[in-house]
DNA sequence: ACTCTTACGATTGTATGCAATGTAAGAGAT
DNA sequence: ATCTCTTACATTGCATACAATCGTAAGAGT
């Protein structure tokens, strides 16, 4: 795929959809980098549309915390700083952990056994040592466990809150710092959370993935542990 | 105000956002009702404008939940049921705690004090029996007490999913259904939140916010109180 | 050398015309 | 009478032309 790839087979079927996805992926792949402008001129000519479709998609994707608009100006890549990473976690924290103790409640079988089969791939991944496409694909695992997980909260407005919050920032970081143990205890957590949701023990289940999380942040951001704690509800 | 006011006086500068700004009114004031289809050409005849600032508004509303698209049909007003009020309601049990606990350790003195007097005047408002300006009133007051707080939890992104979770709910909701004596329960939850705030006891005042928020579903929603408990993280 | 002014170029913001699409009403067949 | 197909219309989707605005750099004045 080169960066320039000019919309073809995107399922999408209006061109500002396509745009959209276009511009997000550039993104993603890091063809547009942090602060960089966006130029609606530019895009248009490169995916051979004119300048509304693009213009369109680009307030779609500011609404969505992609790009941030200056106006007269340009929109452009937002910035990630070590205050963005923290917001992040902090909202996961509270976020996620709620998110599987509703799915106690709401999933049936089928998602179960599609979040077991996800959990036994990622576990078979990491018996032996990875390469860069290994990091890609359980990383790949990883996020879509995470992603059905919430889908099962049953709960709309919280899968799209943390799809936008986790996307934006799972760009950055992989499993490369992850040394072997770190790797197996995270494979660990989802099989336990995994059987705590079939118990439909939802405390058990919000505690793992808690711990889940918190083991994470230790290897993506500094840590002021002051604020770690938090009270019953 | 007459429903077809042409966009004078509205702060922005340009005519997307003043256009924004008008159909998002028009929302609130019950305008535009849920389900109905709100016409590209019908809008820029009625403020004056041509239908591109128009379409990018409507992008704009769709991204934020005001509104929905229906490619090739267009942008109604998007419907509110009881599975939505009870996600906001879920949401909000979770994040406004949440700020609370954050704004307890990064507030400033300047905020707590404007605090103390939003509470003061509604306080003042709610010693009187309340006409339907009261109510109204009131309700102003209240949002913008909770705003403030969840300002001072210095998580740009809580707030801004704060702000777009609750303003989206808070067209339908006033104080009509409090009672006497509901209204100074709901007071003296915001005075007793102010003081461990200022005390600097995140946990008190995340449980008294927690109380006030679930006091208010009582009198909003039908509770299933089987969902009602959690686990302490 | 420094500052203020001004004019230019680049870019976004807005208007309008035309194409594509979906909806609904009506004619024709069964 | 009901169903299906056709056709006309309303509306959105896209392209293009033009206007407004901003940043910048050149130039005059001090």
């Amino acid at each position: 795929m080169t960066p320039t790839t000019p919309l073809e087979a995107s399922g999408a079927r209006t061109a500002t959809a396509q745009v959209h996805e276009a511009i997000k992926q550039r993104i993603l792949d890091g063809v547009y980098r942090p602060l960089e402008f966006v130029r609606e001129a530019a895009v248009a000519r490169e995916l051979e549309v004119s300048r509304t479709p693009v213009r369109e998609a680009l307030r779609e994707l500011v609404s969505e915390g992609w790009l941030e608009a200056i106006p007269h100006q340009g929109a452009r890549v937002a910035e990630w700083t070590e205050k963005d990473a923290r917001e992040v976690f902090e909202l996961r924290l509270v976020l996620e952990p709620m998110a599987v103790g509703l799915a106690c409640r709401h999933i049936d079988a089928d998602t179960l056994a599609h979040l077991d089969d996800l959990a036994s791939r990622m576990e078979t991944l990491t018996e032996s040592p990875l390469d860069g496409a290994g990091h890609s694909e359980l990383a790949s695992l990883n996020h879509e466990f995470h992603r059905l997980l919430i889908q099962a909260s049953d709960n709309q407005r919280l899968a799209q809150i943390l799809e936008s919050v986790v996307r934006t920032s799972i760009i950055r970081r992989n499993f490369a710092s992850y040394d072997r143990s770190a790797l197996k205890r995270s494979m660990q957590h989802h099989r336990e959370m995994l059987i705590a949701i079939g118990a439909g023990n939802a405390a058990w289940a919000e505690n793992v993935m808690r711990a889940h999380l918190l083991a994470a942040r230790v290897l993506h951001v500094t840590v002021d542990t002051s604020t770690a704690t938090s009270s019953p509800p």
